[in-house]
DNA sequence: TATTTTTTAATAGTATTACTTTCATATATT
DNA sequence: AATATATGAAAGTAATACTATTAAAAAATA
């Protein structure tokens, strides 16, 4: 099993302890991602992962203060990565709608494994966040928590993908309610696809979610007249 | 506080006990929605709606097997009141583009009530769709529940709406798409407007979501070329 | 190397959740 | 008046989501 590259520091308010900084910590957030995945957020409790990797409910609590306050860091961690390669993806291209359109391909592709080895953590945590991320900030604690910038990464993204936007239209009057509208919905449809087929009208092998959501972005910054 | 109407016979297999049927299955129900908005999912339990309503817990697990199946059977409550509400809106109107405008107005417009009484049970169940409703697809049971058939309305509203949109173009191919993408965007809007605000564009008394996703549907209808 | 500090494991404990079961009582129906 | 149904009260269970204490192991430092 592959682990996730140490390549991201996150926030420290995102954690108790750095589950970077041992490897106790690293196995934690590993094993998470492979629980979160198979059992799903709710039933995934520390107790569980514990018992999995051979160590106490109780260690577990000293890097990560709840479940929720994991699901947080993930989530960060997610959202880091794909800041990281957008920045990475769009860097030296002049063109803006080849800078959008990379993006949305991008968010479509979301984070994947470099080496093609199936079920690795990232794709995992790709599952991860297109079924249970919503639940990372539809809680009664949003509000502290935005306070505290839990959320500030996912923000920039939104951010950097607004300006693309407006790049291309200047006169655009709501490029985050579109960006932050094909992000969701790119998730959403990923579910549906699995799930809920009537919801959805994505046919194998055709990347419709990327051509839906392609055309739609483009479509919806053009002027009204 | 007003009552939800008695006017939707929901499917049987959404309860235990028809909740309709008596004044205590009533009761739990109407006040389900004032904890369930108050407290959020998570932290409402039966216990306390319950002691709430001067029941007991035993009680309510008669008409509901668990707290999940009240949020399921809210969901569909909403859902039919919805489909109601759009069949009756796009009766009789030829005009096509028409028809889906009102139908998107609706979405926007969610469940309210009618005599602008603030905060009675449809203002709050609305809210509890926002902030709640992708709980009850977003979990390892969504397979089973959906053969069940539990998604249905939804199901049907999503319909509904695709077929207006080819109406308009009948060569459109990403109908259903785009509806499911619209109504989980509305939800998701109204919930950052309030919450995380720098993923939105919403301006007070200007009907932003409305606009923006008018706009939205009616560009992404068009054809290509 | 010895000492100190840090980290982890083991155990126990608490309050709450999400139920189930049993049984008595109240109410409605025949 | 007998019977069926609905509710309430109480107790019980297994699990959750933690916290606290203590001791052993490992790592850092003097």
């Amino acid at each position: 099993m592959q682990k996730l590259p140490v390549l991201l520091d996150l926030d420290e308010h995102l954690y108790s302890k750095n589950p970077e900084s041992t490897a106790l910590g690293k196995k934690i957030v590993e094993q998470s991602i492979v629980m979160i995945d198979s059992l799903g957020f709710e039933a995934f409790t520390f107790k569980k992962l514990g018992d999995n990797i051979g160590s106490n409910e109780s260690s577990i609590y000293r890097y990560f203060k709840s479940k929720h306050a994991l699901l947080l860091y993930l989530f960060n961690w997610y959202w880091s990565w794909i800041e990281c390669n957008l920045v990475f993806t769009t860097n030296n291209i002049n063109n803006a709608e080849e800078k959008l359109s990379r993006s949305i391909q991008l968010l479509c592709k979301g984070i994947q494994n470099e080496n093609n080895i199936p079920n690795n953590n990232k794709v995992l945590l790709n599952r991860i966040i297109v079924s249970e991320s919503v639940k990372v900030y539809l809680t009664k604690d949003i509000d502290s928590e935005n306070e505290k910038g839990y959320f500030k990464t996912y923000k920039r993204v939104v951010q950097r993908l607004s300006e693309f936007l407006l790049d291309i239209n200047p006169d655009f009057k709501y490029p985050h309610m579109l960006v932050s509208t094909v992000i969701e919905g790119i998730h959403h449809q990923q579910f549906f696809s699995e799930h809920l087929p009537a919801l959805t009208d994505v046919e194998e092998g055709q990347n419709s979610i990327l051509k839906f959501y392609t055309n739609l972005v483009f479509k919806a910054i053009q002027d009204e007249d």
